[in-house]
DNA sequence: AAAGATGCTATAACAGTGTTATTTCCAAAA
DNA sequence: TTTTGGAAATAACACTGTTATAGCATCTTT
């Protein structure tokens, strides 16, 4: 047994902890969506991956540590669903794909939805580190939203707090929509969600990021 | 002891159950403003009106029962909020004034909020019944957009169905804006809540109920 | 190599939850 | 007065999150 080799006993164990811990959350996630939120207790984990739920307590501290886990991984699918958008195309029509996929996304995964925006977990608050790692996802809203002004206007004219504000106005759109969808608040005959959701952001980027005149 | 009288026995009794189903919930309802959904147990209602358990599940079936009550209760004090509104004044400004009352109930009265439209109890969902009483809170707003389009346009243009889908579109945003806010995702120096709000609702009306130009 | 220290894990316990079966008890009817 | 009916309190069951206890295997030290 090396001491101090290129792999420590310690490191090992270590990733092999890792490992260990990835599987958990593997199997939580699983849980998680074939049965939702009130499915996720801890015993019923522990007897899914074979342990006590000591273990689950020394690697995660108590049922909020693993919450939090499950969050970030969230914002991490909703991060790849929204890098996988092409922006080629007109800053708009990139806007309203970056929201289609948002909308995509919390429709596919409601219950890591519910989580991460909706207080679903009783007496779960996230952290402040992890409400941070939510409001980045922003980012990419907000640069598509300069992107968006930029072209035609002065690039001086909207300022970041600018950019912000119509960036969290057109998210809070997209989420009221997802909300009362989630919710059940829906139904009338013949009108589609999707239609809905574009006719509201339409009407939002034409009154607060007005496109110029076409050149004539 | 008359038995078919103006007060029969029954009829007393009934009533005076009717009272002690009113106090049980009034209590209840002050229990869930004070101290919020998790603090809401069958024990501690029973505690807190001095029964025991056994009669809150003979009142009211179960848990569900008796947040479907607080859920009903819900809407009633929101559609006195609605209904206290002036309905004077230019229609859109009517339309401001609504959304802004119903922004401040479900910042006000947010508990009651989340039960209504985020599902924060687990396992609760509305009956169909009581989705239904949710619907009907849109009266307002529809009647609303209405008659913001009847004055100037021919009163045909807008179809039953479109006046429920612009409603609705309204209804989302506050609904976006608040659940973003509840939820703690808000956070830019300098913006309000009221600000962002008040904009994405004057480019959704602005766009969607255009006003004609004003007589010359 | 044997003995002691260390740290991890399973078991079991505590306090709480929704719900229900049992018992107890009091009031109305015969 | 006795019987009977129904309502309410008690206690139990199966859960939940969390933790103290105890056991066991491993690593360190002598």
């Amino acid at each position: 047994m090396p001491k101090n080799g290129i792999t420590n006993y310690r490191d090992a164990q270590d990733l092999h902890q890792q490992e260990l811990r990835k599987g958990i959350l593997d199997d939580t996630s699983d849980l998680l969506m074939r049965e939702g939120t009130t499915a996720l207790s801890m015993r019923r984990i522990a007897q899914l991956v074979s342990c006590s739920t000591t273990v689950l307590y020394t690697m995660f501290g108590n049922k909020q540590g693993l919450v939090d886990e499950l969050y970030l991984r969230g914002f991490e699918m909703l991060r790849q669903a929204i890098e996988a958008v092409p922006c080629s195309g007109h800053p708009q029509d990139y806007i309203y794909a970056l929201c289609a996929a948002y909308h995509n996304f919390a429709l596919t995964h409601a219950t890591y939805y519910a989580i991460m925006f909706l207080k679903i977990m009783p007496d779960y608050t996230p952290s402040k580190e992890n409400l941070e790692v939510g409001e980045k996802s922003l980012q990419f809203l907000i640069k598509a939203v300069q992107d968006c002004a930029t072209p035609q206007t002065i690039p001086e004219a909207i300022s970041e707090s600018e950019a912000w504000e119509i960036a969290r106005i057109i998210w809070a759109t997209v989420h009221g929509h997802v909300g009362l969808e989630l919710a059940g608040h829906f139904g009338y005959p013949g009108v589609s969600s999707q239609q809905m959701l574009k006719r509201a952001l339409q009407a939002i980027v034409e009154q607060l990021l007005p496109t110029p005149n076409p050149i004539p």
